[in-house]
DNA sequence: GTCTATACCGAGATAGAC
DNA sequence: GTCTATCTCGGTATAGAC
């Protein structure tokens, strides 16, 4: 149910860029699961049908594999986002880039599990992820939120509140969705309807186009 | 800065209660700052003054340290709360609840950072945690949402919604308190500020007496 | 009943074979 | 350039001394 197992027995020489791409993709939901110190790389690697040592070749060590893990996610969610993001100052715009982001997070939840497993405590992974990364996201994100707040939509909320509503509820409900569906959520909140709730939150129109938002 | 370090210099034969309050000690702050995998029992018998197997004599196991350490966090809890979670009927009796919780919670982060390592990727701890401390608190809360919506009190919320805005939003204020600093938050928001936040995104009225409630 | 000495396993990284 | 054999260290748990 949940080991890799004998994938080992389907190794067999492939050409180095897919095998890269094996090791990143073992890496983000090896990650994603246990956090950096709680990953091992022998795992990783069994679950890519390759062997520990690979790792250290392909990547440089294990705190390397995980940033190029986090470069290549952020690097699709910037893909999915599309280049909405720098002309997201309406508010049509600033939910799109929302939805989009939410949309990502359903289907990708690594990403908000990575960064939520580095947020507690400090390292420097976390002074990394957030010069690198994040940073840089909540200044845009914070430039167009107080267009959108000037042009008086919105709910009164710091660009602080908003990038808190969005990651810590909009977001995680998808990366913790393991101990919300034994809560007796999850099952039942579609990706649509986090995406309501969220705008709803912030104080922006809610879509309702083909969408039904009964109050449940 | 970080290191436990030469503590055993200090070591000395204790009451066995005493060190068992030690070893729990310790064992709260490695877990919340590493998780269940990452923490090893050699840095927290290192932090309380201890040798490494002295763990194993006094709790049965890692895991047993754990669940420890856990009850330990929900027991004070509880005692902050007070026996107020009966009574929580009315609107204030709620958000005195909430304000409970809330003020625990910046106290004492160790609680909410526990739960959140352990959200995202099932495991026999997940499972424990749920079935023993978050579902009937989960159902109490739920239970005291409903009445006070049937009173026309609070936002069009579903308690799976409050639940989800208390603890991921509210309390991981909190817990998440390295990365929000780094993010220029977090500093500036005091516990009280973050309880006027989290009573408005619940449409609670917001207790403005003596603190003053500027929009920012 | 309590602690120390130690066993045993799995971690990440390197050296050297191919 | 790529992978395999192996090293060293730190992990938890137990066995046996006090």
């Amino acid at each position: 149910m949940e080991g890799p197992a004998t994938a080992l027995a389907v190794r067999t020489r492939r050409p180095s860029v897919a095998l890269r791409q094996a090791l990143l993709d073992a890496a983000e939901l090896e990650f994603a699961t246990h956090g950096f110190d709680a990953a091992s790389t022998r795992s990783i690697a069994e679950r890519a049908g390759a062997h520990q040592p690979q790792i250290n070749y392909h990547f440089a060590s294990k705190e390397q594999l995980w940033r190029d893990t986090v470069d290549r996610l952020f690097g699709e969610l910037d893909q999915a986002v599309g280049d909405g993001l720098d002309r997201a100052d309406g508010v049509s715009g600033f939910a799109g880039v929302l939805e989009h982001f939410l949309r990502f997070s359903a289907d990708r939840p690594s990403l908000n599990r990575i960064i939520n497993l580095e947020a507690a405590s400090s390292s420097p992974r976390l002074d990394w992820l957030v010069e690198t990364h994040l940073m840089p996201r909540f200044d845009q994100m914070a430039d167009a939120w107080e267009v959108l707040r000037s042009d008086g939509a919105g709910a009164e909320l710091t660009p602080e509140e908003v990038w808190a509503i969005v990651t810590s509820f909009g977001a995680l409900h998808f990366a913790n969705a393991p101990i919300l569906t034994m809560l007796g959520e999850g099952h039942a909140v579609t990706v649509d309807q986090q995406i309501q709730r969220t705008l709803r939150l912030l104080g922006l129109p809610t879509r309702t186009d083909g969408v039904s938002h009964g109050d449940d």
